[in-house]
DNA sequence: ATGTTCTTGTGATCACTTTCACAAGCAGAG
DNA sequence: CTCTGCTTGTGAAAGTGATCACAAGAACAT
């Protein structure tokens, strides 16, 4: 089924067809088409179909495809099957944000653990999560079977402090620093640049 | 010169070498060239010479790139010979942290008003912006010409603000919340969806 | 049973991006 | 001046992702 190599952007719209389908499931809607999927993900029907496709046939012809059956289709491909546990790496202004994000949460992110330089921070209750001292990060990481870090420090920092994480077991990284960071293969990266975007924006308007 | 349409994935790269130069030039470094731009920035050579080769000719055969001129002639590409005005509409979790996120101003950014719906925020000074009532977007996006809003709103109320904001003036918007936004065409959208990240980074890993 | 209407699944095609490969050009040495 | 060592700029080739177009089914009405 899923043998061949999914590019990004399938899998970015696979978690957009997903929010969706979760929103439908709540409504009791039985099925959908992937037109009506389409328009309401910003794509197009056949970009459905197709990006569906490559894991299986999920519709039947003529009517769509079974919301609640599609939406644990995707929960498994993606890999939401279960609940992650999540790190926060760097406790500033972005990380304590973090803390306090409700969404990660309703969509399977715990994020068990916060981590700071500054000893002025350790101990501090951030959203239900008490920070702790860099140094506890092994442990930590080791303990709660934390798979997932959040880079938020300063980008000074963001490199060493994202190779310790993975020295201690994650698996995944998502960066907030505004830095390319350099991972051991089979490490997932994604890079979440505010200012690039931002940039972006003016090269559009411009 | 640039006739010719720009990829996204191009601006960014562009907006990826002028971080570096802006380095490179603080450290005096007078010349780079794209092989070195390249390993920085995570990309290969070739791409570097071909994404500038799109707006001119900025190097010299055998030794590379001026880093000061093609700093400057990135700045002018990328619409960032200015410092631009910045709103943050929605004052939440993510909005204040934004607020306080000093990487903006140093990158030409100015946040210069904040507004929120909860009448309980308005007042506040956060990071030495008085948080608004919704109310006051229209005027203010006029009387500051704000060009940028950045949606920091829950997601239920983020069409209608960013709605509000583009009939405001607004000509571009950064997104933080986890919807789909229509807007008229001609308006710049980025998107910034952290959950949709994360479920990246499971299947990634899965 | 047959016909009609609808929607999926998918090979083929198209469009766009990246990579390759090399001539053109610059600087410095001899 | 010529030769050597480098690096750019760019057309051509390769690779990748998106779109098209249509046969294959499914439900329902007659």
């Amino acid at each position: 089924m899923n043998a061949r190599k999914i590019s990004d952007s399938t899998v970015r719209r696979l978690s957009r067809y997903l929010r969706q389908l979760r929103d439908l499931d709540q409504h009791d809607r039985k099925v959908v088409s992937s037109r009506e999927l389409a328009q309401a993900t910003g794509t197009t029907a056949a970009q459905v179909r197709k990006d569906l496709s490559h894991f299986g046939s999920f519709g039947k012809r003529g009517q769509g495809y079974p919301v609640s059956d599609l939406r644990v289709q995707l929960e498994e491909i993606l890999g939401l099957t279960h609940r992650w546990n999540v790190a926060v790496l760097g406790v500033g202004k972005i990380g304590s944000a973090l803390l306090g994000y409700g969404y990660f949460a309703q969509r399977g992110f715990d994020i068990v653990a916060a981590y700071d330089a500054d000893p002025a921070k350790t101990g501090l209750d951030l959203g239900g999560v008490r920070v702790q001292p860099l140094d506890a990060l092994e442990r930590g990481f080791a303990d709660l079977e934390i798979s997932i870090g959040i880079i938020a420090t300063p980008p000074e920092a963001a490199q060493e402090v994202a190779t310790r994480a993975v020295r201690a077991g994650a698996s995944a990284i998502l960066n907030f620093a505004p830095i390319k960071l350099d991972l051991p293969p089979g490490v997932a990266l994604r890079t979440m640049d505010m200012t690039l975007e931002l940039e972006g924006l003016c090269y559009m308007v411009t």
